[in-house]
DNA sequence: CGGCGTTTTGACAGGCTTCAAGGGCCGTGG
DNA sequence: CCACGGCCCTTGAAGCCTGTCAAAACGCCG
């Protein structure tokens, strides 16, 4: 069921030395949790960009948790109009609907090379009934999902466009520099205008027509792949409330 | 923190004799389960039309499941621009954001005179470490909700005025078809225009014009509280895809 | 250098919002 | 019993925000 060029991974990381524990934002796996995941990681994916991994109205058998790169989940309507629901980012969790209710209802593409681990979700029931701490930590991932898709559905549904737009810079770079990939401000977003269009329920004319107009006002610099906060204050202004960032938040 | 008449009630509905139990769509619960359940009831509430029970930026010592009566869920921005989430309807589960994470980021009001089970948060963790199968079960309802959401985004985002009525309409039809609540293919809709409209993204004005012309397509019929749905087919024609109604899905 | 994906701009059309006002229904109170 | 007020639904007119169409400029890579 996969397309484009991902493949199963030989070398797979050891949970011990998961680069995201070292996340401040991230937190701790006690030693016997540490033991289960490690079990429960069966294999490590990677994933072009451009390539669905997860397909909408399948049943996949594995769920997994972003280890390296971005990825986006989106819909599709059958004349081409497609959704974007939310960004993956490493340290979320993807797939967890096909895991647990009959298939998927979205689909899961990478932006980036893309490196996932592997959770076969025949022992999601393990972890449930062994684990209780960290199948609450599941529950706490698909509360903040919920959360961030509610976030954007305001956006849509009730902010002009130069807030959208406002609105998903802030969000994603917040969310970017919380795992620690901003420098002086500066993230790389993987992205392009179509992709944002796409996530805002926007034209892509149009968008490019209010970036420009946001970029006037200097609360934020985008060229390339470089994008920088000049002017939170500014930004903030404009977007509305942003949630605060959680502190010490589950992973899995 | 409850405004309006909201109330706690003398007499609850022991879990043995719910209503809800009865539905077919909804999956048995062992006697352990039962028994568990029974215990981690530990109050109805009743709330009025209009009032709110459940409020953005708190944090509830409760979560609630709906017993009967239709309620919404909505965020408002500052300047009171307001969009509503989802509705919930018997048998949904609202407050779980505010029992796993740190405070609700949304409010919650009732349409109907309603009924809740309270749930106290603090136990959710006995019911996690010792009822698997049920915190599986809350999974799952936190993965119905998002996937509910994410058609709702899809619809803000991509779909017509006319696309997005038509499919409100009819996925709110079959959920409370599903619960039992339509006889000969009416149903009782206790929300206004203004709540389709800030449900939908759109201004009072313009979907009351969008409902006209849908009416004229004899898709629908729908006056006072009676909504009855004349024409599935057209109605699915112009609402693409709904999702079919999930089986012996859990409820707690 | 050529080709392709992305960004940018301009012109125009139209869907949706806003403003404004009238009508229907119902509960309340004189 | 009727008048009144409030809420909801309905309709018209005007204008803006956003979408669509079209084309050119840019940057990157083979």
């Amino acid at each position: 069921m996969i397309l484009g060029n991902a493949k199963p991974n030989g070398e797979i990381t050891p949970c011990e030395q998961c680069p995201l524990r070292r996340l401040p934002c991230l937190r701790e796996f006690t030693l016997n949790e540490l033991e289960f995941v490690k079990r429960f990681k069966v294999d490590e994916l990677r994933v072009e960009p451009g390539a669905s991994f997860l397909y909408e109205g399948s049943r996949s058998e594995h769920l997994y948790t972003v280890l390296r790169g971005w990825a986006f989940r989106y819909k599709m309507l059958d004349d081409g109009r497609r959704q974007i629901l939310n960004f993956a980012l490493p340290a979320d969790m993807v797939g967890l609907q096909g895991a647990v209710m009959e298939e998927m209802e979205h689909s899961v593409e990478a932006l980036t090379p893309l490196t996932l681990c592997v959770l076969p979700r025949h022992r999601l029931y393990e972890l449930y009934s062994q684990y209780p701490t960290l199948a609450f930590d599941i529950t706490w991932l698909a509360a903040r999902e919920e959360q961030m898709l509610e976030e954007h559905l305001v956006s849509i549904g009730r902010r002009s466009a130069l807030e959208r737009v406002a609105y998903v810079l802030l969000h994603l770079y917040n969310r970017a520099s919380e795992l620690g990939m901003a420098r002086n401000n500066v993230v790389q977003f993987p992205f392009t205008q179509q992709h944002l269009a796409d996530a805002l329920g926007l034209s892509l004319v149009h968008t490019n027509k209010t970036l420009k107009r946001l970029m006037a006002t200097k609360a934020i610099r985008w060229q390339g792949r470089d994008f920088e906060l000049l002017d939170k204050g500014v930004l903030h202004g404009l977007a509305g409330t942003v949630p605060a960032p959680q502190k010490n938040r589950p992973f899995i």
